[in-house]
DNA sequence: GCCGTTTTCGGCCCGACTGTTTTCAGTCG
C-alpha cells in the first residue's frame, strides 16, 4: 500500500480483513480470526472517520476494537501497514488470497499443500492436481483431488458476484420449477438475494417437503443443471448458467427458523445466537432449544423466531449487524420507506434523446404505476451519441411537456434535463437553460480516468452551481463491467450537505449508485436522497423497486427521499 | 484478540456434507 495515501475506514478494515485471513494460516486460534474480522467490519460501517477517532484518542470504543486491535489501526494510519500483518504475509504463499478464494479450498488445505508440495499459487496447486502429487498427502484422497481440481477450473470460470439482473431471472426460473414438483411446498428466495443485497455470490433456496429426497432428486435433475456439487438428504447444490444455486429442506414445522437461518446474513444470525444464548437459549435452523428444560421449539414463522428472543421483527433487508439488533432491542428500528411511499420517478429517459418512448408513453406508464409526477431528463448536448439535446431542442421539449400536462389531471410531467459534468465541473448548459428546467441532474458521463482529487473537486463544483439539484449516479460503476471512478465520495457527500443538493440513489440493476453504506452515510449527513430509476423504456421503470430494498438498506425512511413527496413539495424543495 | 449486573480468566454460533485418519477434520453458509 502506498505509504502517502491517505487511508480512509475501507482501506484500514480492508488490512484487518487480511489479517484475518492470514491469522487463520499461521495457525492462530479460530477465535482471533473473529476478533479482527469483528474489528474490520465495526470499522468498516462506522459514521466517523477512523483517522479522527484515533487522533482523540477513542479507538476502544470501537466495538471489536481493544488494546492490540487499537495499536494495529494506530500503526497502520501512521504507516499505511503494520508489522504483524507483514510478518504473516511472508510467513504464506503470494497467492493466497486468490487459492482461498476457490470454494472447497481453506486454510488448512492451502497450508498442506504449500508444507509438503512447495506450492505458492493457485496455478501450481492445479497442476499438482492433474498431475495426482495431491493423493498422495496426508487428508487428501483420489476423491478430494478431483474435487478440488473442479472446484479451481469452476472458479476460474466465473465471476466472483453476479448481478442482480442476471441472478433475478435464474431464482425465478429454479422457484417455478420446484413449485411443480409433487412434493415440494413453500419453496421460497432466502440469502444475500432476499436482503436484497446489490450483487449475489450465490442463490439460496429453501423448501419444505414430507419426501425430501423425491425433491432433491428433481433438483439436481433439473434442465440446465451443468454440474452437481453435492448432494445430500436434506441439501444440494447445483451449477446452472454458471451460477451456484444451493437448496436446503425441512420440516414444516420449523420452517420460520429455516427460513430465518438462511436468510443470513451469517454475521447477522451470529450476533442472535450470542443474545439467545444470554438468554439461557439456543438458536439454530431448527428452533429455539431452552437450556433449562432440554425442550426444542420449532418456529413455524420468522416473526416467532424474532418475538422469542424478545425483539420486534427485523426485515431482511436491515439484517447485516450493522446496529438493526441494538435498534431492535431499544425498540428505534427505522419506518422503512415502501415501494407504496413512492409518489413519482425522477430520472427518464424519452425519445427526445435516448430513450425508447414518448413521454405521453411514459407519463401513462407512471400514472397506471400510481404516481403522481415523473421527471424527463433527456441528456443534455455533448452527449451527442446518446441524442443530447441542443438549448433550442429542449425549449421546444419544454413545450411539448407543457401542451401534455394540459390535457393531464392530477399528475405531471416535470422538465429536466441529465445534465453533463464537464471535466472541469462547469455544466453542460448557460445558467439560463438551467433556469428555466424543473429539476436539473448532473452527471459525469466522460473523463472516468481523472485521478481522485481531480474528480471530487469536478463534481464539488458542479454540485456547488445553485441550479444544480440532483446528483446522479454519483460513483458511476456498472456492476460486473467496471468499478467506478475514483472519487472522495465523503467529501462529495458533505458537499451536498452544505449545498442542499440531493444524491441519487440509480435504482438501474446495473448501477444501484449510491449503494447501501454510503447511501445510509449520506442520509445521516443531512442529505436528501431521490431515488431515480434512469429509465430509457417502460419496463426499466419497474426498477424502481430496487432502488426502494437499495434504500431499505440504507435504513431510509420516507422523509429522507425526495420522490416521497407530493409535487407541490418537489418543486420547493427544488426552489 | 475481545470481553465481563454470572466471569479480569475462560469463554467465544450452530449444524450439514464430504471424504477419510473408523471417530473426526475441513469447509461452508
Amino acid at each position: 500500500m502506498n505509504k502517502d495515501k491517505i487511508l480512509s475506514n475501507s482501506d484500514v478494515a480492508e488490512i484487518l480483513y487480511r489479517m484475518a485471513v492470514l491469522s487463520q494460516f499461521v495457525g492462530e486460534n479460530a477465535f482471533v480470526t473473529r476478533a479482527y474480522q469483528k474489528a474490520a467490519r465495526n470499522i468498516e460501517s462506522l459514521d466517523s472517520d477512523i483517522r479522527q477517532v484515533a487522533v482523540n484518542g477513542r479507538l476502544r470504543t470501537i466495538p471489536g476494537v481493544g488494546r492490540a486491535i487499537a495499536g494495529t489501526i494506530t500503526e497502520i494510519l501512521k504507516a499505511g501497514t503494520c508489522e504483524r500483518y507483514e510478518e504473516m504475509k511472508s510467513a504464506v504463499p503470494a497467492d493466497i488470497f486468490r487459492m482461498l478464494g476457490v470454494t472447497g479450498i481453506g486454510p488448512k488445505t492451502v497450508r498442506l499443500v504449500h508444507e509438503n508440495l512447495g506450492i505458492t499459487t493457485l496455478d501450481e496447486l492445479e497442476k499438482a492436481a492433474v498431475g495426482h502429487r495431491l493423493q498422495k498427502l496426508p487428508g487428501i484422497g483420489v476423491k478430494q483431488e478431483k474435487k478440488i481440481l473442479r472446484a479451481i477450473r469452476r472458479s476460474k470460470s466465473m465471476d466472483r458476484r453476479i448481478p442482480l439482473g442476471v441472478a433475478i431471472p435464474i431464482a425465478e426460473y429454479v422457484v417455478e420449477y420446484l413449485k411443480r414438483c409433487p412434493h415440494a411446498e413453500n419453496v421460497t428466495v432466502t440469502g444475500s438475494l432476499r436482503r436484497h443485497r446489490d450483487t449475489v455470490g450465490d442463490i439460496d433456496l429453501i423448501a419444505s417437503s414430507s419426501d425430501p429426497e423425491s425433491v432433491i432428486a428433481a433438483f439436481t435433475t433439473m434442465p440446465g443443471v451443468a454440474d452437481v456439487i453435492g448432494s445430500g438428504t436434506t441439501k444440494a447444490s447445483v451449477i446452472l448458467r454458471g451460477v451456484q444455486i444451493d437448496l436446503r429442506i425441512v420440516d414444516r414445522s420449523s420452517f420460520g427458523s429455516l427460513l430465518q437461518h438462511f436468510t443470513g446474513s451469517k454475521e447477522h444470525n451470529i450476533r442472535l445466537r450470542e443474545l439467545a444464548i444470554g438468554k439461557g437459549m439456543k438458536l439454530s435452523e431448527y428452533g429455539i432449544l431452552d437450556q433449562t428444560t432440554g425442550t426444542l421449539l420449532p418456529c413455524g414463522t420468522e416473526e416467532e423466531v424474532y418475538q422469542r428472543l424478545g425483539l420486534p421483527f427485523i426485515v431482511p433487508e436491515l439484517r447485516e449487524d450493522r446496529g438493526e439488533i441494538e435498534a431492535a432491542i431499544a425498540g428505534t428500528l427505522p419506518d422503512l420507506v415502501t415501494l407504496a411511499d413512492i409518489r413519482g420517478d425522477l430520472h427518464l429517459h424519452s425519445t427526445w434523446s435516448d430513450g425508447a418512448n414518448t413521454i405521453s408513453e411514459l407519463a401513462d406508464a407512471a400514472i397506471r404505476m400510481g404516481y403522481g409526477y415523473i421527471c424527463v431528463t433527456d441528456h443534455s448536448r455533448s452527449r451527442g451519441i446518446a441524442g443530447g439535446l441542443n438549448e433550442e431542442a429542449i425549449i421546444e421539449k419544454m413545450g411539448e411537456i407543457e401542451r401534455i400536462n394540459e390535457s393531464l389531471d392530477g399528475f405531471t410531467v416535470l422538465a429536466g434535463s441529465e445534465v453533463d459534468i464537464r471535466s472541469d465541473g462547469t455544466l453542460d448548459y448557460d445558467d439560463y437553460v438551467l433556469e428555466m428546467l424543473d429539476i436539473v441532474i448532473a452527471a459525469v458521463h466522460s473523463g472516468f480516468s481523472q485521478d481522485k482529487r481531480t474528480m471530487t473537486s469536478r463534481i464539488v463544483r458542479a454540485i456547488e452551481n445553485e441550479h444544480v439539484d440532483i446528483l446522479a449516479h454519483p460513483t458511476g460503476r456498472l456492476i460486473g463491467e467496471r468499478v467506478g471512478y475514483e472519487v472522495d465520495i465523503d467529501r462529495v457527500i458533505a458537499v451536498a450537505a452544505e449545498t442542499e443538493t440531493a444524491i441519487e440513489i440509480n435504482a438501474s440493476q446495473s448501477r444501484l449508485d449510491l449503494n447501501d453504506i454510503n447511501a445510509r452515510k449520506a442520509s445521516e449527513s443531512g442529505v436528501m436522497l431521490a431515488i431515480g430509476t434512469d429509465a430509457h423504456t417502460l419496463n426499466h421503470l419497474h426498477y424502481m423497486e430496487s432502488g426502494v430494498h437499495l434504500a431499505r438498506r440504507a435504513w431510509l425512511e420516507p422523509r429522507d427521499l425526495l420522490n416521497t413527496k407530493s409535487v407541490a413539495d418537489v418543486l420547493r424543495w427544488a426552489g
